[in-house]
DNA sequence: CGCATGGTTCGACCGGGACCGAAACGTCCG
DNA sequence: CGGACGTTTCGGTCCCGGTCGAACCATGCG
């Protein structure tokens, strides 16, 4: 047989998130959060010994980071590798033939807008993407960005600061398919910023035991002042 | 319990290609070429049978394409998004912790050049992308890629159109992280067609029952003037 | 036609791993 | 100190799924 090994180390990583207990506990931690243990149990749907042994392996494995404080164990994904990893799985998992919809209510909230990993996502992720495109603050050409000048000094004035390495290891602008709506929104170290200062504002607020965000008031008023997004007329944002 | 289905998706998805023999078939097909069952069987290292079974599995999630001609039946990958999430698995895989690297003869050829599904990687790979940027010819800032129109004109001449399509689905200009040398080179329709071209000049040649390509002695002489690449010292190229 | 070859289906075997209850461990609190 | 809570370890059960041999279709060749 050809070469083995190349193979094997990619299936260990695959099995890992191949179980459904073990999916959903990554999953969950793509909110960006450290969460304990106990809540990702309860996020597995499984009991708490089962939730250990899994946690055991994917922190053996290096797909997550442990953090003990107190008697609670904090776990959070490694690195944004790991989260672009989930993000194709997750591209595929939608693209896939025929998935059923049951698209429930909940669901509905996290259509209007989530956290991925670390930046914004949903109709709200996407809606800024578009506006900055628009405004000719990025460049959108063929699936992936770059900030222009104007750009960097409207994200500046907005409270972003970009920093000047361009040597940096994080990608500064990188787009990153939304599974809801199969469109791309902003990732990298600027989709980052875009989270943080919106929560930062306050024109965000996170939504308990759910990757979810809620607009506030003073978020419907600001994202319409400074990026020209209109509020939504269904009842979530 | 949380949002349950989200999770078994990926889960799905990811056990598929949480199975060896299943990895080793994708990773075969990583090459860009159709094969049939046997010759997957053959690098899955698994019997006829099992691999049958396997093949039906991943043809049924859509994970692969089936082709039937005459008496053979020739699989290959389904889109490009299947190759976007192994390469995004075999990151994870290459960045693990302390993977075990006996680095054979064989794996030599790969380091040097290879076929990443539909783009060169490897050190070739490298030596592309740095050279069309050290040239103008595209513009790597962080991480992602954009053509400039100088670069449009210099590939135009080599035999690359590019289309001018600027609405096309598939992205002109992505950079892919090399696991081998952990820097980018180029993905994307320009990576596919520095393949294309490369492998219609006869500059480059596909190993048989492998990825990995090996540069000829036009080869040699066409990278380094059309490009500048200085020809390899090593056996290899 | 009949045989060889590539591929799939069937049946049976077997090992790994997910799961839970009970108990042990460590930490904070009164 | 002792009790409560969060987490892990241990032991045992059970089932899913990967594997192969043999038999079964389909296609091409002489």
């Amino acid at each position: 047989m050809s070469n083995i090994a190349s193979g094997n180390s990619i299936a260990e990583i695959a099995a890992l998130i191949g179980d459904p207990a073990r999916a959903n506990i990554l999953s969950a931690l793509m909110g960006g959060q450290a969460l304990t243990a106990g809540e990702l149990a309860w996020h597995a749907g499984v009991g708490a010994p089962t939730t250990s042994g899994h946690l055991a392996k994917l922190a053996g494995a290096g797909l997550l980071a442990l953090e003990k404080q107190g008697r609670h164990r904090y776990y959070r994904l490694a690195s944004p590798e790991i989260a672009q990893a989930m993000e194709a799985l997750m591209a595929l998992a939608a693209s896939g033939p025929k998935r059923h919809r049951p698209v429930g209510p909940k669901d509905e909230a996290l259509r209007a807008a989530r956290t991925c990993y670390d930046h914004l996502a949903g109709r709200l992720g996407i809606a800024l993407a578009d506006a900055l495109h628009a405004q000719g603050h990025v460049v959108l050409a063929d699936g992936t960005g770059v900030v222009t000048a104007a750009g960097r000094r409207f994200l500046d004035d907005f409270g972003i600061g970009l920093g000047t390495e361009l040597t940096g290891r994080r990608p500064l602008c990188r787009t990153c398919l939304d599974w809801s709506e199969r469109r791309p929104h902003l990732a990298g170290r600027l989709g980052a910023g875009l989270l943080d200062r919106s929560l930062a504002l306050g024109w965000i607020a996170r939504v308990p035991d759910s990757r979810a965000v809620s607009v506030t008031a003073e978020g419907r008023e600001g994202f319409a002042a400074t990026f020209g997004i209109p509020p939504e007329q269904d009842g979530v944002a």
